[in-house]
DNA sequence: TTCGTTCCTTGACACCATGTCAAGTTGACA
DNA sequence: TGTCAACTTGACATGGTGTCAAGGAACGAA
């Protein structure tokens, strides 16, 4: 479905994915046709609205990353520590690419519903995620009792979140690495038992 | 300056802060001036912006609760763990007063400077209150060796922002009790060494 | 009483971004 | 030659913010 130019959706998503990188959340339908070098029209006959743009450009960034693919050796994982640790790493990764949209995409939550929808839904896999890194963890026995695994996902999930990605990197200054490997640190002393 | 009257003020903002209250972030002046029962010019006579307007709703909400006065029991702690207890507790319960108008706010920060510019005036205050409880927890020699005292902020603060208690009480439907008390031991698992 | 001031009202309007609509152009392919 | 898809130009509706102009009502002071 949607066939119009494949080559110019494509177009019209690096440009978006460009501009987003730059750090401007408040792009407008406008700045991506000119910087894709198309009308602003043309523009709605492939998204017709802003929110669909947005969403697309996520998953193209999605697509090309292979995000998919980089959560197999949190899959893969033997021990529940092993698994939180690359879940962790994984998610960390996810976020330096996804950034840029997210923000933009995350600004209009409030007042867009398509664009909440296709949030939270990317949301939910990500609590799922973390609902199998915990029960990896349990299985193990490491799980704190502090938690029932409802709580203890709810903590990670809350932990991992585009936000506090944000405030540490963006505002506090911390390298994506940094930001990993503490992270890591924090989940474990939260979440793994004595 | 700023003369009008008073009463109207108020009678405004309190008009403002019961709106916000029912949860719905995008509130129209032209709603709060419904609600208020003056017409919409008048309001922009006392509030010519919409951030101006939050702004002083948020610093009246402050005003109204003593949010200062909660602060006390923080700085008269006696001991580092006491004095990050009192400030999680502190600040947990600032949140569930504002964050009504914190909603707001927040989603107008990436397209309006001067709500940006009053929030993040709010947000390093809040940044004081936890570098003052990470001293306190390092003074007496609690403090965690693997963090300095800026990370040990860094990670106070992003784990006490707006965001998360949103995320927990919101999304995960935890109680504000609840917030509370987890919240404080995540604090002192990450922060306090052995 | 009359004047002036303050607070508020009504109503029109500029601005700006999203999204829609209609008509026309261009190039490829049959 | 005709048709179709992709695109262009330009006008326009909508909905919110913020501005402007003119006027009305209450009040205290001269």
């Amino acid at each position: 479905m949607s066939s119009k130019s494949p080559e110019t959706k494509s177009r019209i998503l690096n440009a978006a994915i460009s501009l987003l990188e730059s750090g401007d959340v408040t792009i407008r339908m406008a700045d991506v046709a000119k910087a894709t070098g198309i009308s602003r029209q043309a523009l709605y006959l492939h998204y017709p609205t802003r929110a669909d743009l947005l969403i697309a450009a996520a998953r193209y960034i999605e697509d090309i990353n292979g995000m998919e693919a980089r959560l197999a050796p949190s899959r893969a994982a033997e021990t529940g520590t092993e698994r939180l640790d690359a879940y962790v790493k994984a998610w960390g990764n996810w976020q330096l690419e996804i950034h840029g949209i997210a923000g933009a995409l995350m600004a209009m939550l409030p007042t867009d519903e398509a664009a909440a929808a296709a949030w939270n839904d990317r949301m939910r896999a990500h609590r799922e995620g973390c609902e199998a890194a915990v029960k990896a963890l349990a299985k193990d026995g490491d799980l704190t009792p502090d938690y029932s695994v409802r709580q203890a996902t709810d903590i990670l999930w809350t932990l991992l979140s585009v936000r506090n990605w944000e405030q540490l990197t963006q505002q506090c200054g911390w390298s994506h690495k940094r930001y990993l490997s503490t992270t890591r640190d924090m989940a474990r002393k939260i979440l793994i038992g004595p």
